[in-house]
DNA sequence: TCTCATTGTTTCAAGTATAAAGTTTCTAAT
DNA sequence: ATTAGAAACTTTATACTTGAAACAATGAGA
C-alpha cells in the first residue's frame, strides 16, 4: 500500500501534536504538585478540591449537570465525589425548585470556611508554579486554549 | 484577622490561575475527543495509547521508569497499563541486561502494525482538533508549557 | 568486603473516571 | 390530555490512578 496523503502541511500537524503532549505534560504536572500539597496540607483531594472551587465561586450553587460541564467530566463523577464531599459535610444538595430531576448543590458553611483559606493557597501555588510565564505569554496561552475548544473546521472532524 | 498581604501582584496570580483553569479544560476536552475515538475506532483505551505511543517512538523500548517519567504517571500505573497490554500481546517486557532490578518494554510486531496506523490517524485527530490554533500561538504556547515545568524561584514554592 | 541509602519495580487499598443502562421528570407537539 | 423524546441524575461494571508499603538489586563509601 503506497504512502497516503494524509496532511496539506505535516510539519505543522507535528508541531500541533508536540504542543499536546506538551500540554499533557504539564497539566499532570501541576496537577502532581497541587494534590500533593493538597493531601499534606488539608488532607484533600485533587478532584474533591476541583468541585469545592466551583461551588465556592458560585453563591447560589450548581446543578449537577452544570457543575460536570464546567470540569469537564462525567456526571456519575460528579456524583460520586459530590456524594463523598457531602457525606464530609463539605456541601449539600438542595431539590431545584423549578426541576424536580435536579439538584442544587451548594458549599455548607463548614466547606466554605474551609475553602476560603484554601483557595488562597491555591491561587499562590499556581502563581508560583507559573511564575516564569510573562504577562503576555499568559495571555496569549489562554487565547490558545479557548481556541482549542472552538469546533474544528477540517474535514478529517466529525 | 486582617487581610494579608499574599501577592505581589494579584491580577497577574488570577491570570495565571485563568490560564490554569483553560489548560485543564482543553486538556479534558481533547483526552474526550480521542478517547472516543479510540474506543469506537480501535476499541483502544486512552492510557494503553500512550504507553503504546511512547513505546512505539523508542525503537529500543523504554524501562519502566522511563515509560512513567516520561507520561508522567505514577509507577505501580505502568506497572497495570503494561500489564494488560502484555496480556493482549501489544507489549512485551525483557529483562534488562545491565540491571537485574529492571525491565525493558517494547512494542511487539502486532502491537507495532496497530499503531502504525493509530499513531497516523492520531496525528490528524489533534491536527484537526488544534486547527483553529496558528504556526506562531502553536510554537509560544508549546514554550510556555516548558516554562510552566521549570523550577519555580519564588519563595512561597518548596 | 560491608553497609546502607537509593533505585526499579510490584502490590495493595482507596479513590477517581468513564460509558452504558436505568429512573424520573420535563417539554413540546399532537 | 397524551405521548414521544429529551434531559437530569444515579447506578453499575470496568478500568485507571495514586500513594504507600514491600522487596530485590545497585552502588558508593567506610
Amino acid at each position: 500500500m503506497a504512502e497516503e496523503l494524509l496532511f496539506e502541511d505535516e510539519p505543522m500537524a507535528r508541531q500541533r501534536l508536540r504542543l499536546w503532549l506538551q500540554m499533557l505534560k504539564s497539566v499532570r504536572h501541576v496537577e502532581g504538585v497541587l494534590r500533593e500539597r493538597l493531601r499534606e496540607g488539608h488532607n484533600m483531594t485533587l478532584s474533591r478540591f476541583d468541585v469545592l472551587a466551583a461551588l465556592h465561586a458560585a453563591p447560589d450553587g450548581m446543578k449537577m449537570s452544570e457543575l460536570s460541564q464546567h470540569l469537564v467530566v462525567s456526571n456519575g463523577n460528579v456524583t460520586g465525589v459530590v456524594d463523598r464531599l457531602a457525606k464530609d459535610g463539605l456541601v449539600q444538595r438542595a431539590p431545584s425548585p423549578h426541576d424536580r430531576r435536579a439538584f442544587v448543590v451548594s458549599v455548607t458553611p463548614e466547606g466554605r470556611e474551609k475553602m476560603d483559606q484554601m483557595v488562597r493557597e491555591h491561587l499562590a501555588w499556581i502563581d508560583s508554579l507559573m511564575s516564569h510565564v510573562s504577562e503576555p505569554d499568559v495571555a496569549r496561552a489562554i487565547s490558545v486554549m479557548l481556541d482549542i475548544r472552538q469546533k474544528p473546521d477540517r474535514p478529517s472532524d466529525t
